[in-house]
DNA sequence: TGTATGATTCGATACTTATCGAATTATGTC
DNA sequence: GACATAATTCGATAAGTATCGAATCATACA
């Protein structure tokens, strides 16, 4: 079993929670234009949730599961979460479909 | 909670497993070009199982995982299953990643 | 200082599932 | 028919995890 098998899937088990893809939905669709001209967009986490009906431990156990996957980075900004996208691994699951790994 | 999220969901659950997405990506690697070229590409289950260390109970699990969630169809050709990548899927997915949904 | 807010940690619970052994089915071959 | 092979089904088990309530931490603000 390759490296890279184990770190994929990784990703995907990040994303193959309802719950856990709204966020990360969210916060992509909130960030891709500014991705694609090449700058970075920060979210707070609270903007994030505004419909979902989760815990707020559950919350902080999804961004976890997230952030470790490598899909996204976070950092504290006063008592808020902020959270960005981390363009290099979505780029890795995008050239996964295109056969360019 | 939308349809999407949970169809797209599923996909990324079925890729969660280390073994199932090594059995996805072994017959995507053998699939790509001809898929590239709007062809369609067969393979035996047997051939895609050369290095893997997993009983044939799990592999029948694994393969119905990955075809539930709509990301192979397979069919029985004599005693054998054959699988094949679902090009609509393998899209849905890679277009996700580029922002186009 | 007291209070409110966003987030985390901890422990527990309920649910899901990856895996296997044994038995079974279906097909092909002698 | 007897046997071998590919796959499935079933039942059980072990491992993983989504969720929550309660408590705690950290920050901001009155």
């Amino acid at each position: 079993m390759s490296r890279d098998v184990k770190h994929l899937s990784k990703a995907f088990r990040a994303l193959s929670h309802p719950n856990r893809l709204q966020l990360f939905l969210n916060l992509w669709n909130e960030s891709r234009l500014d991705l694609q001209k090449g700058r970075t967009h920060e979210c707070f986490l609270v903007t994030l949730l505004h419909n979902m009906k989760i815990g707020a431990p559950t919350v902080s156990h999804h961004v976890r599961e997230l952030e470790s996957a490598g899909l996204i980075t976070t950092s504290k900004d006063g008592k808020q979460l902020t959270c960005a996208i981390n363009p290099a691994m979505v780029q890795e699951l995008k050239s996964l479909f295109e056969g360019t790994i």
